[in-house]
DNA sequence: GCGGAACACCGAGCGCCGATCGGTTTTTCG
DNA sequence: CGAAAAACCGATCGGCGCTCGGTGTTCCGC
């Protein structure tokens, strides 16, 4: 039998390699960069060759993590997606692997989790629970 | 030059397979089971040879995700983890990966992805964590 | 005890993916 | 037009999950 197509998660998207983050790390720094720049933004321990860098970008483009648009013959590279953005998408793809049905127990894992942490950031989630669902009543949807 | 061991990302336990994830859930639903009989109680679309169930739960247990001790000739195998805990690692490692320093921006990447997910996944979330800083607060710990 | 059954154990192969880089082509600019 | 810089192409490597067959071990019934 002919070893079937894994296909992974479906929309899951794959944990992030160490040179990507690295990469959009360098972008979130900064504004539109070139290739080569990132390349010399690069903390030390990350010295790539050129290729290297644009590979990797190559790679977080068709991820849809990353802009770009030519500039010259250059392309300038900025992150698609804020910090937070990817990181609910991440956050999401480990659930969504998880989850069973009912939300319930991711939620309360999560707040298990918060409060392992530390003892304030429990209320700092209430806090912000709260502020959002305000938000949500006041008219965030007048349309 | 070789190119260096790659390492992954220290102590993040990488995305888990189909496969071990579907062993875990088997697991979870029941008391200790043997390689056998959790290749039958497997889900139909997963059906594998006994060698695959055996070498997967080896990863498993490599990766302290399941516990076993020997019962005749054969391996006993429960899960070490309980859903929440499992979760609560992947997460954390996700965060491990994206976090700089503050916990916020990871606090509300994650309220927004219970709105996102729902309008009364919101509420549901304030309820968990009002319930459990009431349990905080009455005596949760009176040693 | 002995032989078959059930299982563990070993090793091999496959596919996917991230990282890495060299060589070739394209584009730009002096 | 010619040199430089970058994109582009493709090849390799290591790691990992999945898959399985073959071989060794252990147990139990006869």
């Amino acid at each position: 039998m002919p070893p079937k197509k894994s296909l992974s998660q479906s929309n899951t998207l794959p944990q992030l390699g160490e040179l990507e983050l690295a990469l959009m790390e360098a972008l979130w720094a900064g504004p539109e960069q070139s290739a080569a720049g990132l390349l010399q933004r690069l903390p030390g321990n990350r010295r790539s060759s050129l290729s290297t860098i644009q590979s990797t970008l190559e790679r977080l483009h068709r991820k849809a993590l990353v802009r770009r648009h030519k500039q010259g013959h250059a392309y300038l590279y900025s992150a698609a997606l804020a910090r937070p953005e990817l990181l609910g998408r991440l956050l999401g793809g480990v659930i969504r692997q998880l989850h069973t049905g009912s939300l319930d127990p991711i939620l309360s894992s999560f707040v298990d989790f918060a409060e392992r942490i530390d003892e304030g950031t429990l209320d700092r989630l209430d806090e912000l629970v709260r502020q959002r669902r305000q938000a949500r009543l006041s008219g965030e949807e007048p349309c």
